[in-house]
DNA sequence: ATTTGTTTACGAAGATATTCGTAGATGTTC
DNA sequence: GAACATCTACGAATATCTTCGTAAACAAAT
């Protein structure tokens, strides 16, 4: 059974909900007003779109329903990143590696993570 | 001037002419048929609306027109990292880098010029 | 209990993307 | 040059995504 792939509006709310956690369409659409505008209705629409597509669970024992994302966050960046690997970066996960390091700006915590996660494979392979 | 979004479909024949080049319909159209089926004139109506668009260029001087990418490949690929990573991977790129590294194979050869950058930022900061 | 506000449900319009049939032009083969 | 193949152009059907108006249910406030 293998996840659909969520559109880009899909997406927006997606996030929302990984990051937010179950919530409300007014908490998702408060939170979407703030980088684009569109109303109350289609905000709803959306997600009850996305419900039945079973990208969202939801909790309708009270009269305002509670979302949350129904396929994980990890699963959703795989499925995405491997597309554009594919498409964009000719197969290969490292040009997307050094083009997103070269572009956007990591915390230096952040890319001794990364260091770290290289070190490791190079030792799995002795 | 900023180049607008292609679209799946435009970004599947983008990252073909991308990898071989200035191509006619036909051999675009020959190599997405691999992994695709859609007819031959379908194709075609894509690549001239994409030129239309501005995402090729052509050469018409011969009965069989000759299409190019008009976007460069590495400009694409910023455009569709920073929103997946903005949307996706709640801003973050180095969890991109993560991501990407634990599901992708990449060669030692790759994973050392990934090092190698790393090092030369380390540097940079001293 | 009427007004006011918030919510869901529904349907449909509008926008965008994808697909392909058909016609006409051009080139190729016999 | 007639038959055949290949190409572009065009238009339109289909599918998909996005947006929102309207109505009904419900709750809270006066």
């Amino acid at each position: 059974m293998k996840q659909q792939k969520p559109t880009e509006s899909e997406l927006e709310i997606l996030g929302i909900l990984w990051e937010k956690g179950a919530s409300t369409v007014r908490e998702v659409h408060e939170k979407l007003a703030e980088t684009k505008d569109a109303g109350y209705t289609t905000t709803l629409k959306l997600m009850q779109i996305m419900y039945e597509k079973g990208l969202l669970t939801r909790d309708a024992s009270s009269k305002t329903h509670i979302y949350a994302a129904a396929v994980s966050q990890q699963e959703t960046q795989q499925q995405l990143l491997s597309k554009m690997i594919d498409t964009v970066f000719g197969g290969s996960a490292s040009q997307l590696v050094l083009q997103a390091l070269g572009h956007h700006k990591s915390s230096d915590k952040e890319l001794d993570q990364i260091r770290q996660y290289l070190n490791d494979i190079e030792k799995q392979q002795r």
